[in-house]
DNA sequence: ATAGGGTTAG
């Protein structure tokens, strides 16, 4: 009697230990315990074995946590539910969505019931299969049957419906939730948010935003970067901005993600100096960076026509091992164009093709724009013409340029092809082929176009 | 278990 008591006492000890271990992310430390604890004749139990399939299942692989599974059912341990949640709640969270569904049928051919963790887990992996019906089909049996939902349950339903495009019907469960009494928490604030943002109904995000405020919880750092990313989306900069300062003055800090999204922001509107401090403060916060914060400060240097200090850094990429993407090559490309490196940037080009990145319509557009800007129109034409897909920055860019080297009539033949099939081009540029026109000369001429540009406008409202 | 999230061209 005494010696199961200590035992039991002893096990709860171990299981503790562990998992304080996994928490850590010293799973080869919380594996040492449980075989010291076996030699001292302390059996681990199933929670041990949960703990240690959980961790394997956030910070190794669900395949790591399978192995698990199989040594302890070899030590005579049946997995219970919470085993089986943590499983299939890994697999959804490395996107392993087919897996997920059959870690439930194993579960349910054990002939353990699940429980409303794992429908909503499995609700949330339906959502992210992109299968709305299915996760509402387990919504209702939850509603319907013996179990009773969770906040999680409505946060996953609002999160979900918002993912799959189905906002208004987000918006009306989480009105019927309401009026049943269910008290919103900041995660289903914060869906809601990011889901109107998305679908740019920003006056209802603004709605939703200010009953955040009056409900007793406070909007937090995802808060603040779903709506700061949300102006910025919509190209609201200055708005974004005073986000941005205002999250700043109630002391959220930011991660590589916060500061990717703010220098670009800084950059894209020109306000190279302010970038650059953030750049700083990233690096000496301490941040890692990787391919993508690389990209965004490549691209800073190279906006500031500090071409060398753009090429260190590529240096430095290689040296640490990492890998350049189609984004490394592009942003380059584009920095030689500015630099007028035309020939620079056409071996650059024609590396990134070497490197096997195909389709890189930005890097072509960038170059036929950087050829024009060096006079060097027939290239340019000749590139234009070489190129199998196009968009609108493409014939944005030429019929641009066409003016800017006074060739109207092509500029003008160009965009009327543009508007006939519904391709987007800037203002500006349409205004220089008009301005173009009616300056040389062409009054009929332009005036033909201006009322074929309001026609095609006509079209498409 | 459920919320956000980074980089390129006209």
């Amino acid at each position: 009697m005494v010696r199961c008591l200590s035992g039991r006492l002893s096990t709860k000890l171990l299981n503790i230990s562990i998992a304080s271990f996994c928490k850590a992310e010293r799973l080869e430390k919380a594996e040492g315990l449980i075989i010291d604890g076996i030699r001292l004749g302390i059996l681990p139990d199933v929670v041990t074995y949960n703990t240690l399939i959980d961790a394997y299942c956030h910070f190794v692989s669900v395949d790591a946590a399978y192995f698990v599974l199989d040594r302890m059912r070899e030590a005579g341990i049946s997995p219970n539910v919470i085993t089986y949640n943590s499983l299939i709640a890994g697999a959804t969270r490395k996107c392993q969505l087919s897996r997920s569904l059959d870690l439930f049928d194993e579960m349910l051919r054990m002939g353990i019931p699940p429980d409303t963790w794992s429908y909503n887990t499995l609700m949330n992996c339906f959502f992210r299969l992109g299968k709305p019906e299915e996760a509402n089909r387990l919504f209702r049996d939850i509603l319907l049957g013996d179990l009773s939902p969770s906040a999680a349950t409505f946060n996953i339903m609002i999160n979900g419906l918002c993912k799959n495009g189905y906002t208004n019907n987000a918006m009306t469960l989480f009105r019927k939730l309401q009026a049943y009494g269910f008290v919103p928490q900041i995660i289903t604030y914060n869906s809601l948010i990011n889901g109107l943002c998305k679908a740019r109904r920003l006056k209802e995000a603004r709605c939703i935003l200010k009953e955040l405020g009056e409900s007793g919880h406070f909007p937090n750092a995802i808060t603040y970067t779903t709506v700061m990313k949300c102006c910025f989306r919509s190209r609201n900069f200055d708005q974004g901005f005073e986000i941005l300062s205002e999250m700043k003055s109630k002391g959220f800090t930011f991660d590589g993600f916060g500061y990717c999204t703010v220098i670009a922001a800084l950059v894209k509107t020109g306000r190279i100096q302010v970038a650059t401090e953030y750049m700083k403060e990233m690096v000496s916060n301490g941040i890692q960076l990787d391919i993508v914060s690389y990209n965004t400060l490549i691209n800073l240097y190279c906006k500031e026509g500090k071409l060398e200090a753009a090429f260190r850094l590529l240096d430095e990429i290689e040296k640490r091992g990492l890998d350049c993407d189609a984004y490394t090559h592009t942003i380059m490309i584009d920095g030689l164009c500015k630099a007028r490196n035309i020939k620079g940037a056409q071996q650059h080009l024609a590396y990134m093709n070497t490197m096997g990145f195909d389709s890189n319509l930005v890097a072509y557009n960038c170059v036929v724009d950087g050829l024009f800007k060096v006079g060097q129109i027939d290239n340019a034409m000749n590139m234009f013409e070489s190129m199998e897909i196009k968009d609108s920055f493409t014939y944005t860019s030429v019929v641009y340029n066409l003016c800017k080297a006074g060739r109207f009539h092509f500029a003008s033949k160009l965009l009327i092809i543009c508007l006939r099939s519904g391709m987007k081009i800037l203002k500006s540029a349409q205004r220089a082929v008009l301005d173009g026109l009616r300056d040389s000369g062409y009054t009929a001429e332009a005036k033909k176009l201006r009322s074929k540009i309001r026609k095609a406008r006509l079209l498409r409202h």
